[in-house]
RNA sequence: GCGCCCGUAGCUCAACGGGAUAGAGCAUCGGCCUUCUAAGCCGAGGGUUGCAGGUUCAAGUCCUGCCGGGCGUACCA
């Protein structure tokens, strides 16, 4: 079913196209912007009134004329201000759409047109150290727009392209076989990999010998030798546990099957580089192997290289990063591929996506960056602990996980204790994610335990309380009365919450298309205050018969927005909090 | 130097590719629990959207120039 937004952009698009004979007029309908001006609005008459040579009102005011609904779902089109057309819907078709869906829940967000193959690079750590709270902008965005896309019925392939294969390896590999590839020690070092690194870093710092060992062991590594690539194998494995226990506590989807780490592509970058010199792409520079193109300058306005191989023979990320292009072209046969990365990592990916198609390797995919950006500490510069080290991840969840469980027992002393816990470790890891997704993701922010552990206001735990309180009602309901169709809508906040459930597959949509979750988090913040609203002064259980039936159907019809908007944010609901 | 991103209430953030009177939360102040969970609801105060120009019916949003911040800028990822 088409959703509401684009229902009245045709319709007045039409009308619109009739009035002024142009073809590609856009009827430019939003949600209105104030509620005294109804429920939608048209503002792209004024725009088309200067095209076409006439008033911006008469125009408006011959548009409406040619309205033509014939299913009804407007109730009124007036011209106000300059040129506006104010829209309101009609009840009645309102409260049939609501009934619908009711009837088939999945219809809340119907599919897309196109189904599409789409690649998600997202996550994507070292794996030489600790997750810390770095990743976890890339991680949760990822995951969302994952299930946004799925959910539109899109085939979403997950990658996770974890560094795994660096020069940092060299180091721990060294540490590693100094103290003992099969040692119980090396097992109960390994346990904190963040420290096994910090070890090992000292060690390469301050003694030259070790170093030396270290660069030797990435060339033993990379060129295959068994005893190397088994200790790494062993560090590997590690870390991913490591990494898998964070997916799997932030309820992210990637699976282990979704790797696709650098490492993967050891065998092909000669070829990538073999590929770009028969393509007559390649220079030698300063002895490095180099893509130059002109848009990209230097520091001095000098053309700037992409690297792909350097002077002593090794490769680097580019290489990598157009070999996954080729995989996610030619092999996966993606429409679309996404990389979910640090915004600081925009001109790499400008100078891969414009080398990738100078050498047509990605004909029939579109590169798209999803940047976002870097988080701060209150100094304004990238967030440190005071030791210099990054808060790790898995502590951040920790603290939100107690945290929540000391307000649930104050809340709710009467739980018992183990629900007590699984209740506070969902409300503490949703209060995470969403501090995180609720952000526009172009922008850096400062983190702040507070921000991220509150659990007022605009937080998941305020659509959480929101899901806990429908649930309540519904598990007071008596046996006889079913899920009653919606009737009537007499009071404001009734109707408000109808419209505003209504709206949920515009954003999905938008979400889909602009990759910004926080428009979603957004949008199921005012959803959720719409269903506050409702239950704060509309009784439900008490109300007469034909009332409650109806405000039931609206309940069941929040409760469906809500989980499935929240299910889209990786975010589970809860029963009682 | 050049390039990208950003500058909005005391603080943290919104504002649906230019729309009408710039919205929330936190914090402050005041009201609402013998009725479906008060992690809630209602109300108050708080703004020259960094500054100056420009474009047009309309600018937080687009253009130009400043000021301030972050990041990037040839062999790390």
């Amino acid at each position: 079913m088409e959703n509401l937004k684009d229902q009245l952009s045709r319709l007045v698009g039409a009308a619109l196209r009739d009035a002024t004979g142009i073809a590609d007029s856009d009827p430019n309908v939003i949600t209105a912007s104030r509620p005294e001006f109804g429920d939608y609005q048209a503002n792209g008459v004024m725009a088309a009134a200067g095209r076409s040579g006439r008033g911006p009102r008469e125009l408006a005011e011959a548009v409406v004329g040619s309205l033509r609904d014939d299913a009804g779902l407007i109730a009124s089109a007036e011209v106000a201000g300059p040129g506006f057309i104010n829209l309101r819907l009609n009840d009645q078709a309102l409260m049939e759409r609501g009934n619908g869906i009711l009837g088939d829940p999945r219809m809340l967000i119907p599919p897309a047109g196109k189904p599409r193959k789409i690649v998600v690079d997202h996550s994507s750590p070292n794996l030489a150290k600790e997750m810390h709270v770095g990743h976890l902008r890339g991680t949760v965005i990822g995951d969302c727009l994952s299930l946004v896309l799925e959910r539109l019925g899109h085939e979403v392939i997950r990658q996770n392209h974890v560094g795994d294969w660096g020069t940092q390896f060299g180091m721990l590999i060294a540490h590693m076989r100094e103290i003992g590839e099969d040692s119980d020690l090396l097992r109960t070092e390994l346990e904190d990999l963040e420290s096994f690194y910090q070890a090992a870093k000292k060690k390469f710092d301050a003694d030259p010998a070790f170093a030396d060992r270290a660069r030797l062991s990435v060339v033993k590594l990379q060129g295959g030798h068994p005893d190397y690539l088994a200790a790494w194998r062993i560090f590997i494995d590690e870390s991913l546990r490591h990494c898998q226990d964070i997916y799997a506590r932030l309820g992210v989807g990637l699976k282990l099957a979704d790797l696709d780490a650098e490492s993967r592509y050891n065998d092909d970058l000669e070829g990538i580089v073999r590929q770009l010199e028969e393509q007559g792409l390649l220079r030698e520079s300063q002895g490095a192997r180099c893509v130059f193109l002109p848009r990209f300058k230097g520091k001095e306005g000098e053309p700037l290289p992409v690297i792909v191989q350097k002077s002593d023979g090794g490769y680097l990320y580019s290489t990598t990063d157009l070999a996954a292009v080729k995989l996610r072209s030619h092999d996966l046969a993606a429409d679309r591929s996404l990389y979910v990365v640090d915004a600081r990592q925009s001109l790499h990916f400008q100078q891969v996506f414009a080398v990738a198609r100078a050498a047509g390797m990605a004909a029939n995919m579109s590169l798209e960056h999803i940047a976002y950006g870097t988080i701060m500490g209150s100094d304004g510069r990238p967030y440190r602990t005071r030791s210099g080290d990054a808060v790790k991840l898995a502590d951040l969840l920790d603290e939100a996980v107690s945290r929540a469980f000391e307000l649930v027992s104050v809340k709710n002393p009467e739980l018992d204790e183990s629900e007590r816990r699984r209740i506070a470790d969902t409300v503490g890891i949703a209060a995470v994610k969403y501090a995180d997704l609720s952000k526009n993701r172009m922008s850096d922010y400062v983190f702040d335990w507070s921000t991220m552990l509150s659990f007022e206001g605009n937080t998941a735990p305020y659509l959480l309380y929101a899901c806990t309180r429908i649930k309540s009602v519904l598990r007071k309901l008596p046996n006889e009365s079913g899920a009653g169709k919606i009737k009537t809508l007499v009071l404001a906040e009734e109707r408000a919450l109808l419209l505003k459930i209504l709206q949920l597959p515009e954003v999905v949509a938008l979400v889909a298309r602009e990759c910004y979750p926080n428009l979603l988090c957004n949008y199921l913040y005012e959803l959720s205050g719409a269903f506050m609203r409702f239950y704060e002064s509309c009784p439900i259980l008490k109300a007469e018969a034909e009332t409650r039936d109806s405000r039931l159907g609206l309940t069941l019809l929040a409760e469906q927005a809500l989980e499935q908007g929240l299910g889209l944010l990786g975010i589970r609901t809860l029963e009682r909090m």
